[in-house]
RNA sequence: CGGGGUGUGGCGCAGCCUGGUAGCGCGCCUGCUUUGGGAGCAGGAUGUCGGGAGUUCAAAUCUCUCCACCCCGACCA
């Protein structure tokens, strides 16, 4: 490709509403332009680095056996009734009517479509298993979209369904599928983590997610460097300490705390370690109220809350008034006639400090058993750095992520909803059992970014780059030899098989540089007449210090050693 | 959906408080010079100041209203 004919639209300055380093580069490089919230075009130079990522994903897929589909991105409301998710979905799921009143959805996964398919086309357990994918666009209308495509309402996911005769091998394909992603990821040049999942709407069993390894991630990781244990931090268990409670060695005292509401603020005044403090968190499960109790310096976590009490929501100010005739700042579990959960860690707690359910005072030396009756246990904590392991092999670590895949085993949750039956070896009418695996495609391409980027722009890893490389001939219109020579090696280069964005435009130096830096080409050649003169070309990999210089007519081979390494 | 904020040329912004005939930087067009790190000079084009209504002799500026977008909180690829 040559510059001068392609669509280079880089910007000097990102847009004022762009938040992450990925979403600004996109920007300016010119991949993608907004339409509007959360809905993107992908610029020609965008949509080449999407091609590249579907078509590894697209390779890898068949490799596993899968077959590709195209299902429609319009589908009728009927089938999302029989799921049951027309009602479960919510209002991110884009709904409207034909000119017949008929209704319709934006399809934001395609399991119904799928069902549909299979029940009709898989009777027999001969047909058995089979695994059906696409690539193309999604619509989820998510209530807050940003981060530029990172969580856009419109994006590209690969989703796969797969459907089989039993549990048996639906786990076969599920670990075939969870080898296949770990390989796409790391052919696309990622560095990423599997980690055990929350099964959440989607429903169905065993599950992991995929995910990029970024600072700016959304979701948190909890892993053990002594093990494979790796979990979504919503899921991480949280181990109960060693040992057991302290015995009581202290009254329990009222102490006044004006002003103090926090568990921070309340260790600070008694010079008490955080960690000696009991949060009271109150919440309602339907109409009842309950006090959750967090150890001063943890969080709760809600979705291990939701598994242990049930649908629960954050009391108001008035509720908890109601319940404990206490401001919020100062309630706490002694004396309080509702339900307790305590998380594993505050049920181990001995001579703790809580709030005394009068405001203005908390409680120091408070001890179960003693101070107030034993508390239902629970694990409704994040885990911390340093927390032991679950398999007990180390200590957790936390990291960021980007969740790029996920894989769930879905059982027979669509199956039996919608009746996909097939008959077995013996005649008899069984459920199919299913398995379903995504990709965010164009997700990858942000997070590709928020991996590689440096104060120049882009570092694309090969693979996905706009382009391998690029030719950048200095003077091109000023000297024929460099205008000859340049042709020439572009030429030899394509002829090749190389990927080379040849930059022929009509700028200095300096733009074709900071061009070429920020769209992340990771690979850099350079002709000018004073190489020529010496017969050498410039070569600089994206990211390496200073360029190295290499004889002219070895260029080709040079360049392709320098892709493959 | 709740809370906060912004809307001025393609992009980034000033002007608004204290009404008075719309400005800066980048980008774009033309010419000359320049050509190994986002050039210089000269000339030029581009605005229903988000939409509507109102107050006023006069509205980007004040009032009301609608819309769009962004940021912070309950979920997903």
């Amino acid at each position: 490709m040559r510059s001068s004919r392609y669509f280079i639209a880089t910007l000097k300055e990102a847009p004022a509403d762009a938040e992450l380093v990925s979403h600004k580069l996109m920007i300016r490089a010119g991949m993608i332009r907004r339409l509007a919230a959360g809905i993107y075009t992908w610029m020609p130079l965008g949509l080449r680095v999407v091609r590249k990522i579907e078509a590894i994903v697209r390779e890898e897929m068949n490799r596993a056996g899968a077959l590709e589909v195209s299902m429609p991105v319009v589908q009728p409301a009927e089938l999302w009734r029989e799921s049951g998710r027309w009602e479960a979905y919510g209002p991110e799921l884009l709904r409207f009517k034909d000119r017949h009143e008929r209704d319709f959805v934006i399809q934001p996964t395609s399991e119904e479509v799928i069902t549909d398919i299979a029940r009709a086309e898989l009777r027999s357990y001969r047909k058995l298993p089979v695994h059906f994918y696409q690539i193309q666009n999604k619509f989820r209308d998510e209530r807050r979209p940003r981060f530029g495509v990172m969580r856009g309402r419109e994006f590209v996911m690969k989703d796969g369904y797969s459907f089989h005769a039993s549990y048996e091998d639906l786990e076969r394909e599920y670990r075939n599928m969870y080898d296949t992603y770990s390989r796409i990821f790391t052919r696309l040049g990622l560095s990423f983590r599997a980690v055990a999942a929350d099964t959440g709407a989607i429903g169905g069993t065993g599950s992991h997610e995929f995910q990029v390894l970024a600072d700016s991630g959304e979701d948190a990781i909890a892993w053990c460097p002594g093990s494979d244990y790796a979990a979504n931090l919503e899921l991480a268990e949280a181990m109960a300490p060693s040992g057991s409670r302290g015995k009581p060695s202290r009254e329990m005292t009222k102490v006044p705390t004006p002003g103090k509401t926090t568990c921070e603020d309340v260790a600070a005044l008694l010079k008490l370690p955080l960690q000696q403090t009991v949060k009271a968190v109150a919440v309602m499960h339907g109409k009842e109220f309950f006090l959750l109790l967090i150890r001063g310096d943890h969080t709760l976590n809600e979705v291990k809350t939701q598994k242990a009490v049930g649908a629960f929501r954050f009391a108001t100010e008035k509720e908890v008034e109601e319940a404990l005739h206490c401001k919020p700042g100062y309630i706490g579990p002694v004396g309080a006639k509702v339900k307790v959960f305590a998380d594993r860690t505050v049920a181990q707690m001995s001579d703790f400090v809580c709030g005394a359910n009068e405001e203005g005072f908390h409680l120091t030396g408070v001890n179960f058993a003693r101070d107030l009756p034993e508390p239902r246990v629970a694990d409704l904590r994040n885990v911390v750095e340093g927390d032991s392991s679950p398999d007990g092999k180390g200590s957790l670590r936390i990291q960021r992520g980007i969740e790029v895949g996920h894989i769930f085993q879905l059982r027979t949750k669509y199956s039996e909803a919608m009746k996909a039956m097939f008959l077995d070896e013996k005649g008899q009418t069984r459920q199919m059992e299913m398995g379903c695996y995504g990709i965010g495609i164009t997700r990858i391409a942000a997070a590709a970014i928020e991996q590689g980027h440096d104060e120049r722009g882009i570092v694309f890893p090969r693979p996905i780059a706009p382009f391998e490389a690029c030719l950048v001939p200095i003077g091109l219109r000023k000297s024929e030899a460099v205008r000859a020579a340049a042709e020439k090696l572009y030429g030899e280069l394509l002829a090749a098989g190389l990927d080379v964005l040849l930059e022929d435009r009509d700028e200095r130096p300096g733009v074709l540089f900071a061009d070429m830096e920020l769209i992340g080409i990771p690979h850099r050649l350079v002709l000018s007449e004073k190489g020529l003169a010496a017969g050498t070309v410039e070569y600089k990999a994206r990211q390496a210090a200073a360029p190295e210089n290499f004889p002219l007519d070895a260029a080709v081979e040079t360049l392709k050693k320098k892709l493959q390494g």
